[in-house]
DNA sequence: ATCTATTAATAATA
DNA sequence: TTATTATTAATAGAT
C-alpha cells in the first residue's frame, strides 16, 4: 500500500518518519477501536512517540482496568517472585520478612511469659531461665528505685509543710503578742500544728524532720520485700 | 478490503467474529510492531479476546517498563490519590498494622529483658514483675522435668545394660561348664560385668537396680537449685 | 488454513 | 498538518 513496498526498519528521513508516524498512529488507533468493536475484545494500545508524546486507545472507558487485568493475567507468579525494580516488589519482600521477624517474636514473647516451653531443649530453658532472672532482678531494682523516689517527694513535701506551719504559728504568736502589749489582754496558748501526712509519717521514719531525712537509708525501717532485690 | 464494506459494530455470528478477530489480531500486532520499527516508537498493544485470552505486543522487551511510562506520564496525580479498589491499597494498610504491632512486641519484648523500664509505672512495673516471676517458675519447673527425665532414660539404659550383663555372665558360666563336662577343663572364674555409667549412678541413688527407681523422689540426692522452683 | 475479490491503508508528493 | 493519488496490504467471504 502506497507507491513501491517499504522495508521493515527505522526510516532515516527525520520528516518521513514524522509523518508516516502520524498516518500510521491513526491507522493503528482506528483499528485497534475496530478490532475492539467488531470482536468484543478489550483493547488498550499506548503509543509513544519519539519525543515522548503518549496518543493512547482504550476499549474501556478506564485504561487502568485493562492494565490491571493485564497485570492480574500476565505476572500473577512473577509478582511474587522476580519484578525487582517495581516498588511493589520491594514491598512483598519487607511484607514476607516483618511477618517471619514477627512471627520469631511471638515465639520469643510467648517463651518469656513461659508459654510452649515444650519444644525447648535443656541448653534454651537454662538460657531462658537466666535472661527472666536478670530481668526480674532489674525490674525490681527499678521499682525499688520508684518507690524510693515516691517516698522521698512525699518526704520533701512533708517538711516544706512543717516548717510553713511553725512558720504561721509563730506569725499568731506575735500577733497575739502585739495585742497583749496594745491592749492589755491575757494571750491564748498555742501550738504549732502536726504534719499533714495522714498515714502517720512519723512511724514510718522518726526524724523525718532533719534535713537529711530526703535521703532515706533501708533499715529496719522498710518491709524486707522492698529491699531484697538491689541486695541480692 | 475484502468483499464488501463492514459495519462498524459488534459481529453477531459467532463463528465469524471469532475468524475476524483471529485475523484482524495479527494484522494489528504486525501494524504496531511496523510503527514501532519505521518510526522508532515506544509501543504496547495489550488484546483481551471475548473467552479473555491474552494477546499482547510490546516494542520494548520489557512490556512493564511501557506501562510504568504511562502510569508515570498519565497518572501521576491519581496514582497517589485514588485507586482504592487496587490490592495495593489493602497492602499499605496492613503492612502500616503489621509494623505497629511489630513495635508492640519488640518494645514489651524489651521490657521483659529488664530494658526500657524507665518509662514505666509503678503498676505497669508490679505486674511485669508478677509476669516474669511466674513465667520463671514454669520454666524452672520445665527445665526439672527435662533433666528427670533425662535420669530416668539413663537409669533405664543402665538397668538394661546390667540385665544383659548378667545374661551374658551365666551364658559363659554354662558354656565353661559345658566344656568341663565334654573335655573335663578346671573352669575359669567369672564375674558379671559393671554397669556402663560414668558418672557413678551408684553414688547419685544407691538404690538404682531396683524397678522402683525410674521413679526418682527427690531426697537429699539432688542438689537443693534443681527443687527449689518446683516446690517455690 | 488458503484463496481471491475487494476495500482500506498509506508512501510519495504537493 | 492535510489532501491527492498510485500502489500495496489487509481482510471478508468462500472453500
Amino acid at each position: 500500500m502506497g507507491r513501491g513496498r517499504v522495508q521493515l526498519k527505522r526510516i532515516e528521513n527525520k520528516i518521513n518518519r514524522q509523518v508516516t508516524f502520524s498516518k500510521r498512529r491513526s491507522g493503528l488507533l482506528k483499528k485497534a477501536q475496530e478490532i475492539s468493536v467488531l470482536c468484543d475484545a478489550e483493547v488498550a494500545l499506548i503509543i509513544f512517540s519519539t519525543k515522548g508524546k503518549l496518543f493512547e486507545y482504550s476499549s474501556d472507558p478506564c485504561m487502568e482496568k485493562i492494565l490491571e487485568r493485564y497485570e492480574r493475567c500476565s505476572y500473577m507468579e512473577r509478582q511474587l517472585v522476580t519484578s525487582e525494580q517495581s516498588p511493589n516488589e520491594n514491598w512483598v519482600l519487607e511484607h514476607a520478612k516483618l511477618k517471619a521477624r514477627m512471627e520469631v517474636l511471638q515465639r520469643n514473647q510467648r517463651n518469656f511469659m513461659g508459654e510452649d516451653l515444650d519444644g525447648l531443649g535443656l541448653k534454651e530453658l537454662q538460657s531462658l531461665e537466666q535472661q527472666l532472672d536478670s530481668a526480674l532482678k532489674q525490674i525490681r531494682s527499678r521499682k525499688n528505685q520508684v518507690m524510693y523516689e515516691s517516698i522521698s517527694e512525699l518526704q520533701k513535701k512533708d517538711k516544706a509543710l512543717q516548717e510553713h506551719n511553725n512558720m504561721l504559728t509563730k506569725k499568731i504568736k506575735e500577733k497575739e503578742k502585739e495585742l497583749q502589749n496594745s491592749v492589755e489582754v491575757t494571750p491564748i496558748e498555742t501550738q504549732p500544728l502536726e504534719s499533714m501526712n495522714t498515714t502517720g509519717s512519723g512511724s514510718l521514719q522518726a526524724n523525718c524532720n532533719e534535713e537529711t531525712a530526703a535521703q532515706t537509708r533501708g533499715g529496719a525501717i522498710l518491709p524486707s520485700w522492698m529491699i531484697r532485690p538491689i541486695n541480692e
